[in-house]
DNA sequence: TGCCAGGCCGGGT
DNA sequence: ACCCGGCATGGC
């Protein structure tokens, strides 16, 4: 358990509390709402999963029927809407394909495998499957984003040159292995992040102030 | 006006 | 093995 991950997540669950993620109603709608939220902001995802649940399409076999041309109108404002239409079609075709749409026996597949197969599928890379696998499923894989890449590098907890892996290791084995803890914390960075976290360190106010290196913020290169 | 958002893929070195 | 451009709408 390294103190410095805990005492981070200490103080951003003392400044915002449980952010009750991921905002969807259903595995199916978070695996959607997965793939469009890719490199966009929530807000534009919400109009299109709105779109989708008002023709009753937030549904595998429903879904994966509709013609990828209505399927970029229904999903237009989420931006990228040409490419991700395509990339949310092969999602669906997996589902359909390999579980009959069926994720409750989707997530019976050990988290190792099953990754290796989201992982196999056009447009999932290695975010957007763990936040599947995590927020859908419930499995405890720890979820790395652009934000949390700027929080452990700009404090010196890691170099500007880690990759994903490097990143997911530092936080899976210096946590306990926990659903509800990597939940929480990966949604508490996403806050931190917004707020404090853009492109721009914003570190006036920031929760994790108090924990970085004198000089403040740290920079690439 | 310009910059940014909860990435991913493909082509070029 | 990197590095980089393309993808596109919406909010501030």
């Amino acid at each position: 358990m390294d103190s410095r991950l805990k005492e981070a997540y200490d103080r951003l669950f003392a400044a915002y509390g449980p952010r009750h993620w991921w905002p969807a109603d259903s595995p199916f709608e978070v695996i959607v709402g997965a793939v469009l939220v890719q490199n966009t902001s929530w807000e534009n995802v919400r109009k299109a999963i709105g779109n989708l649940r008002e023709n009753d399409l937030l549904e595998p076999h429903a879904l994966r029927d509709v013609p990828v041309e209505e399927l970029e109108e229904l999903i237009r404002p989420v931006g990228y809407y040409r490419v991700k239409a395509r990339r949310l079609r092969h999602v669906l075709d997996f589902l359909v394909d390999r579980y009959d749409g069926d994720l409750e026996a989707m997530f019976q597949t050990n988290l190792r495998e099953l990754r290796q197969q989201l992982l196999g599928v056009h447009g999932i890379g290695q975010e957007t499957a763990d936040s599947i696998l995590l927020y859908a499923g419930g499995m405890p894989t720890f979820v790395v984003d652009a934000y949390t890449y700027r929080v452990v590098t700009r404090h010196g907890w890691l170099d500007f040159d880690a990759d994903y892996d490097a990143i997911q290791d530092y936080f899976q084995s210096g946590l306990p292995e926990d659903v509800q803890l990597y939940n929480e914390y990966h949604a508490l960075l996403v806050e931190v992040g917004k707020r404090h976290c853009r492109k721009k360190p914003i570190c006036l106010g920031c929760p994790l102030a108090e924990l970085l290196p004198e000089g403040g913020p740290l920079e690439p290169e």
